[in-house]
DNA sequence: ACCTGAACACCGTTCAAGT
DNA sequence: ACCTGAACACCGTTCAAGT
């Protein structure tokens, strides 16, 4: 038998293939990522990828898990990015040495975490429609999941009430990545007709402020969210006694 | 010059068209909906669509209109259902004949609004990942937002607080619709190594408790959301004097 | 005005073939 | 093991043609 050259360093590989598609979403939207385009991108023929993922879906799933991966999970005294995080650190990660969230203070925890979620979906926001709507099954999710129940169950929250926390929050922060609400009105004040939206007179304003205008309901929301929980632990507490 | 027998009743329409898509989107989700199945199932050729609606998107945007439409508004004073609502009334719309949120009651309008919101939603949840994503510049959507916004400034929140609350709780109730929290974990126990995920060790069982858990989760971020903002109205309202 | 068939430039995925 | 070209059954949309 004659020895092949076949070893020759294989051409692609999942990360980079990941990498590629979520590059290719962030700068032309979901709709632009087709298998055909995503393999010309990386220099080679369409069937190529499904040697290394059995479908378009699988690719998406990949991609989305890098973004979750960015989240920090620092202030639930995680051991940072878990192992498929790659050569960049978390994001957000000020304050002092993962101390965790010891005691009393769940609510700076929370108020940390749904910040660095948020930013890290913002950054890629053409993938959260695919992120938001699928099960979350995906390995940087479960890790996210399990850090913030862990976290909230040794603040003293009951675990049926933990896992509520994981998911609420998770419902908002998606909820305000998804969708740009000042950016569902158009920059033209004709566009209102006072007899159909009497209240809409001012609202063209906003699509010149929309960053601001999300970001503050973001910051306005989660800061009542967080609040609203408090009264309810509060409750709890008193009730335990 | 013969005349024609021409106007023998058009196959189509728009409210047709939509309705139809919707059914679809809903019987067999998002992904089933192409313009050449959605003319079969109304028994007429692809290109057909296209003398009613200029692209595939401009139907789901009718489509999404429709789920809209069918919020309850009453808690706010306003009309009922707009002109494009159809034969079918509101959902939800408890309580007595709509006499407005006046006063200080709008933390309970808000949470009446909240559920009708995620009910409409939830009726259709295949459709919410465009519904979210999408500028919201369709009629109802406008509606809602003008109804809101007209309902909190009507009650003393400032204008710049009424924008933020309705744009917080819309990120909340679309991120409740869009993805189940409880639905992306799997029933089996064994999927969740300890060494990987220490806290998950329960998650197996969220999977039979589905619409419970997203339920209870959506009711407890709500109030927690509404008691959040009742503390931040209070401050508003002592610093007014 | 409204519907049709043919056509264009795409899709995701399979599969036999090459190395 | 990994990549290729050819092929299959689809897409959204345009357009000339019919009534």
């Amino acid at each position: 038998m004659c020895r092949m050259a076949r070893p020759r360093k294989p051409l692609l590989n999942r990360d980079r293939i990941a990498q590629a598609a979520l590059a290719l979403i962030d700068a032309e939207g979901l709709a632009a990522l087709s298998t055909r385009r995503l393999a010309a991108e990386l220099g080679v023929s369409g069937p190529s990828l499904y040697n290394h993922f059995a479908t378009k879906e699988a690719i998406l799933d990949a991609a989305a898990d890098t973004v979750v991966a960015q989240v920090d999970l620092s202030m639930f005294g995680g051991r940072g990015p878990g192992p498929g995080a790659g050569a960049n650190g978390t994001r957000d990660s000020g304050a002092g040495a993962g101390s965790g969230a010891s005691g009393g203070d769940w609510p700076d925890a929370l108020l940390a975490w749904g910040r660095s979620y948020r930013a890290a979906l913002a950054d890629h926001p053409h993938i959260v429609p695919f992120l938001a709507t699928g099960p979350g099954l995906r390995p940087a999710g479960l890790r996210m999941a399990d850090a913030v129940f862990g976290g909230m169950v040794d603040a003293g929250w009951p675990p049926a009430h933990a896992t509520r926390i994981g998911a609420l929050m998770r419902y908002f922060v998606t909820g305000s990545a998804l969708g740009s609400f000042a950016g569902g009105f158009v920059g033209d004040a004709a566009a209102y007709d006072p007899a159909d939206y009497p209240h809409l007179g001012q609202a063209h304003l906003l699509a010149g402020h929309r960053e601001q205008v999300d970001l503050g309901a973001f910051e306005t929301g989660l800061r009542a969210l967080i609040d609203g929980l408090a009264l309810q632990f509060q409750v709890l507490r008193t009730a335990d006694r």
